[in-house]
DNA sequence: AATTGTGAAATCATTCACAGCC
DNA sequence: GGCTGTGAATGATTTCACAATT
């Protein structure tokens, strides 16, 4: 097998990764590393599978190589600059989060439209004017778009970050945001989160008498 | 059509609530829903084939009957109250956040482990020590939980929740939990979700001669 | 003997396409 | 005529099960 990775594997990738960076040993079968997972060892060694035939019949996969190999495939031997725009709580949550620099991302741009934040510093970085934002993207090579505004003025940004070159976004507003298919936009919506954790809490609390 | 509704479709329900919140108009077809949520108008009519019979043939949806139904199924009939454990950078980010309140969801604790911590208030709520959590579960009746601290503290507090009797948990950690079977943990993690956009940048920048 | 890599089977999700109803 | 509800078709994902390899 090879190529074309399936959407599901790309999900996983970053998981199993982290675990093999956890897993201290030498070597770690496709059965040890899906038990870290929690996952089915198949669907490990299928997964694995995608990257090429990195693992050996009777001993499993050397870490330090799956480590890269995936990796590799995630695209991580390259640091990619990232911007975060809408710097409320959670943009400055965001912004100070030291677990994306350890992982390779750079926040090189920190925007709010409100000019009371203008000038002011989070994280070490200052707030700068929306005004700025194409000039940025352009001279800090900015790819990874981050949207923490409220959902009102996501899609404003949205189709600025589209205008200024950016095709990767994550979108932290809880709205559905319209884009070109060239342009890859994942979603993080916490009240979507929580309203999923309603539903099966509500299904298992009707289930016992209570 | 009816009942055990699928995990797919959980995951829609609240982007329709959503947008249905937002449409403004009395009625709504399957066709219309389906551009504001962005997906196919089939797949609207099937979603909403497992809540019941609740469209009417030439004419769509009534959407405020709709809004009643999905929320109905959703349990948001009922606020839940969360608590939230890590008062970090993003912990206190959500305890502020203001969604939560507007959509059923009452932050009723703030717990952290760090006694400089321990009185301090954010958004008009004390943080508590972790010694008073399981008491607080029972006589706030917390059924959700949501985890900010770092990795390395993650597993022991969601040992500490399902001790407490929270079967609901929201994972913001970077790492994998374990837990029985009739707990749900919901994973949201930053740093995966950007190694996710990396694999997409890092696949179509290989596409053009860049 | 242990473990991978992968066809084949089973399950789950999406989309099509159209009969049935308003 | 317009739109829902849903079987049937297609596609994706997971899991099984085992031959191949070390």
């Amino acid at each position: 097998m090879h190529r074309q990775i399936p959407p599901a594997t790309v999900q996983r990738l970053p998981i199993y990764l982290r675990c093999l960076n956890e897993s201290g040993s030498e070597t770690i079968s496709s059965e040890t590393l899906a038990e870290l997972a929690r996952v089915n060892s198949a669907k490990v060694r299928k997964d694995l599978s995608f990257l090429g035939s990195y693992g050996t019949r009777g001993v499993g996969y050397d870490v330090d190589h799956l480590v890269y190999q995936i990796g590799r495939e995630l695209g991580l031997t390259k640091d990619w600059a990232v911007c975060i725009v809408g710097i409320g709580n959670l943009g400055r949550a965001l912004a100070q989060y030291r677990g994306f620099g350890e992982r390779g991302f750079a926040v090189l741009g920190l925007f709010d439209s409100d000019p009371a934040k203008i000038g002011k510093k989070v994280g070490g970085r200052t707030i700068e004017p929306l005004s700025r934002f194409k000039r940025a993207v352009k001279d800090r090579q900015l790819s990874i778009g981050v949207i923490t505004t409220p959902a009102a003025s996501a899609q404003e940004v949205a189709d600025q970050m589209v205008a200024a070159g950016i095709t990767s976004i994550l979108n932290f507003a809880p709205t559905v945001l319209s884009k070109p298919d060239n342009v890859d936009v994942r979603r993080v919506d916490l009240s979507t989160e929580l309203q999923i954790c309603s539903f099966y809490l509500a299904r298992s609390r009707g289930k016992q008498a209570s």
